[in-house]
DNA sequence: CCAATGACTAAGCGCTTGCTTAGTGTGTCA
DNA sequence: TGACACACTAAGCAAGCGCTTAGTCATTGG
């Protein structure tokens, strides 16, 4: 029989695994309202219900919560646009389910993408050169599809490379302005988004 | 005869004129790299070359040297994204104006623009109640600019204010990446998004 | 049942923060 | 020439910072 574990009657080790993730979240709130400088970890652990020193069990230092942070949310990201580029052959399709998706998860998750699309320059030099790897991922991907359109001709595209930025701009910078409680759901973005991009790419439709 | 003043003999009023402006340079420069509350005004003070209470001589808080920065910024941009709007009356050649404008002027002022565009959340509430003013204005400007042109029926856009938001997040992620001292010039920034721009509202190029 | 383990806290250390105070030096007027 | 005005600094204050230390207490394996 699987575990019955309630909240008050923990293990150990299933007590530690979830109280470091909540401290994780709220690192994730402090940080998408305050910004990394702007947080303090008294903030953090207050957020997490928890005495100051709290933190200190868990997480090594301030920098090693954002570090965290940012990797899961740019694994994340690379995961899903990479799935939306295999998920078609035709680079059209392609194109637009890479879009549709990134703007989707920049819509789902605008509090993380907050962090990490404007927190890099926080993190120490070794951990920024890790996440620098999924960034430029994340750039080749979207600039290969743009390439294979041309190739097949089913897409004018003169600058690859400055078109490929803009397009990823389009769902980055939706986490600047994003709205979850708003009117607007992540679906209606990513679908504009989407079409958007058919559009810049000179596809078409 | 205009005055020839010269760095070393200038008279009190020119001399505290400058010194203010050269505090809000440096501020610029600390708030670009750092962001707002990962900069000390001792950081401002040594950039500016003074001793740390020169600040406040010249400026009453950090936050009114932010505000002063942003304001200026924001009045700036409004007013550039206003001229391209009345230098057309063919909508397609407005809108083209209009992102190509405010797509140099986010790579000519990268460094204000980064202030502008992630410090809204440091300024006060009544600080930021005018700033919102300025952004207000300019989101408008940009949407009657698509209602425009849908009037005439020379662009196809069903969601002007997604659209017009699309529009500025190419302008506007700009800060976020662009290197003023890498290869790609403002000018063809601007054109790139120009070209994009007449793609998205679906108008024929 | 008892020693060991480890999650968690109270208190606080050394340092930095935004900003102030009290004073110095220099150019400007009557 | 001397009193004033004002740009600017040296020193420092109260508060807050990231992080540590020393210890309490509940759970666990033998």
């Amino acid at each position: 029989m699987l575990s019955t574990m309630t909240t008050d009657s923990a293990n150990g080790r299933d007590r530690s695994a979830s109280t470091r993730e909540r401290l994780l979240e709220a690192a994730v709130e402090a940080f998408a309202t305050s910004g990394f400088a702007g947080t303090t970890t008294r903030d953090i652990a207050s957020r997490a219900g928890m005495s100051p020193a709290a933190v200190y069990v868990h997480h090594a230092t301030k920098e090693d919560l954002l570090f965290e942070i940012s990797r899961r949310g740019h694994r994340s990201a690379v995961e899903i646009i990479e799935k939306a580029s295999q998920s078609a052959t035709d680079p059209v399709d392609r194109v637009r389910a890479m879009v549709t998706e990134f703007s989707r998860w920049h819509a789902v998750n605008s509090r993380v993408g907050r962090i990490v699309q404007y927190e890099f320059d926080a993190l120490t030099p070794e951990h920024r050169a890790e996440i620098a790897e999924y960034r430029r991922a994340i750039e080749a991907l979207t600039r290969e599809a743009l390439e294979a359109g041309v190739a097949t001709g089913s897409m004018t595209v003169s600058d690859t490379k400055g078109t490929a930025l803009a397009l990823l701009s389009l769902s980055i910078d939706l986490v600047r302005w994003y709205n979850p409680s708003g009117a607007t759901t992540p679906d209606e973005m990513a679908a504009l988004h989407g079409d958007l991009a058919l559009r810049m790419v000179g596809a078409t439709a």
